[in-house]
DNA sequence: CATGAATGAGTTTTCATTCAT
DNA sequence: AATGAATGAAAACTCATTCAT
């Protein structure tokens, strides 16, 4: 359990400023990389800006990943467990007997902030996403993170006294996940944010209410 | 003084031929493009494997399009008037006094094939939205044609009975258009097709209904 | 010494016409590709582009001239030949006891045309110049053009009374002759024409000056 | 903590040499561009060439400059700036009293080398010439270097005693720099350098006789 | 003979990755 | 470990030339 246990090289005392070193060189590419993303695009997102931007040099980078798309690997990977974090502490949060309704209305807060429409769809998942695209190995691991995310949401239907066997319930959930994309496309056709947070509220609750108040 | 001879080539078929000709090798690149598209993804597409897939040589192929863009143009162009007609002959084939439940059962018959789950969420249509992401010229083809799309869909809520002003109807379509991506995430997910469309068809209904039967 | 003798095909009455055609569509190629030498320049000079401006296909072009080059150089030699043809008519023009001052006076006025500044450096000169350049074939040529302008001047140094052995003289003619460039130089460089004509009369005087009137 | 070790580097030349061979890398791909400009020409002149010639690869041709034309752009640049550099050093050695016949007589020294036939009319300077006509940056450039030249040699005329307005003044300069192409060609044609130089200097004279000894 | 579609070698340029220092 | 100069494969695109019709 200890992290220590596994490396032997550990002991010495030299080794471990290089660790930390290296933590925060891996953060400040990642999070160059994110900038980069976000300013300039995917198209402009080569391996020596990247380094420049991060104050290193390409040789250093490569120290630090075996190759470009490992960068984005770990960048994606980083987003998707944090967006999985968030679901995931929400989930915790609900207490034994908390209404649906309580529930519902602290779902929206949120994933969507509060009511009124700071919505931050930011670039970087616009750009996330053309790079996911891009690369398969992103896919899959999309993939896999949409299959988190739709057991976090099952388990909070439950949670919420939904009913249904796990199956059904997981495939809401991937339905109700994927529904959420609708949101940034409708924001990007020029929908206003309110008006689009409502009707996709509307769905939501018109899609889950069969399983929380089956017909009886 | 001969020079009447000559002319007896215009008579022929000589240059009709060439015309389908060159018809049919505008329709091999795309084809081509769709199919490398498909299979191997964006970032393999190259001028040199278009023209080797479809049989000829890159100068062939830069003699039909001025360059590689223009092919992923016309090929999304397409696709989306593809699209914009199927809607298109639906709206027109709406009568005066169609009842709003005939509207929506064949809406959603027409759009999404028969009941049965016959989808072809082709990967094209993927591919073609990276692409899309891209190249900024295909991002305002895209922006018309959800404009165009909403609109016809502001059309047909008419038809059915909608009430409100034009531009929260058109608002509307927007949405619903792109919650429409919604069943691609999920069905990629693996949500079987006809769970998801059901989901999608009870939350439109939820956001349609009311602009359908106002409140009183 | 007949044109005819040499070819025994030329019996026919078929033939002749397109010998005629012949003619004539070299001289359009010939004349088109001058024509896009001085409105587009050497380097938008395509195969393709004269044969579409000459009215006809690139084959029917690769009829009449074996590659492109060919095409340079019969029109390069065609200027030059205008050139040493005009000096030549010049040089016949000589009357046997025609005063110095007459033949210089009659030469300025025939080579750059009237006294007052209507010089036209076209820009076919030009764009010759650099196809020559770019074209080994077309220097050797340039080369022997300048022999011959040499000669000719020669010929009228000695109408004109000039004294001094023949090699001399020559030499005399080739300096004179690319001196002749000096004035394209200076009226490029925005030198008022009348100026930059006066000068180069001036110099052109002086530097003959000795050979014509030898010093006693 | 141990920072200040690594620092060590900094007194080192390991900077210095990098700087040194950027600079030898510069000179080394104009020094192959020169060769292969009077070797094969101008259209021969590929980046490939050119790195292949350099011994080393295009990516580090492109690492020095950022196009093809700024190769010839610089070597032009160089080539223009050395010939102004030594009509500039020729103008400050100008004595306040020098008679106009030492300045004259110094001046054909300077400008054609020693009295004797060492001139080096290499044929960089014509390749160059070419690379100017196909690049319309290099033209400009080419103009600028005119317009000084044209200005260094008014400002000589002065100081050997010339008359006239600004404007004349300049405009003679103009000629006389043109006039000196004129000795290109003839040394090309044929005409041994000696006499050409001697016409060159009689014609000069001539031209200039009466801006210094002006018309009483 | 004419046509012009087809060819493909060749050109400029980019950028992920390596490796000598 | 760090550096960043060097590499070179690969991409988009051009155009002189050929050849089936």
């Amino acid at each position: 359990m200890t992290d220590g246990v596994k490396k032997g090289r550990e002991i010495t005392s030299r080794r471990e400023p290089s660790q930390v070193r290296a933590r925060e060189r891996v953060d400040k590419i990642l999070a160059e990389t994110a900038g980069l993303l976000t300013s300039s695009g995917l198209e402009k997102l080569t391996t020596n800006h990247i380094a420049k931007a991060a104050g290193m040099s390409v040789g250093s980078l490569y120290r630090y990943f075996p190759n470009k798309q490992a960068i984005l690997y770990e960048l994606y990977k980083r987003w998707l467990a944090e967006v999985r974090e968030g679901l995931t502490v929400f989930r915790d949060s609900i207490a034994p007997e908390e209404p649906t309704e309580s529930i519902e209305e602290r779902m929206f807060s949120s994933v969507y902030g509060d009511i009124n429409g700071e919505l931050d769809f930011s670039d970087l998942d616009v750009e996330l996403g053309k790079a996911m695209q891009l690369y398969p190995e992103l896919q899959e691991m999309d993939r896999l993170h949409g299959l988190k995310i739709a057991e976090l949401l099952r388990d909070i239907f439950k949670l919420a006294g939904a009913v249904g066997d796990d199956v059904q319930l997981l495939q809401l959930g991937s339905y109700l996940y994927a529904a959420n994309d609708s949101l940034h496309g409708a924001v990007e056709a020029g929908v206003p944010i309110v008006k689009a947070l409502q009707w996709h509220r509307q769905a939501v609750r018109a899609v889950l209410a069969p399983y929380l108040r089956p017909v009886q």
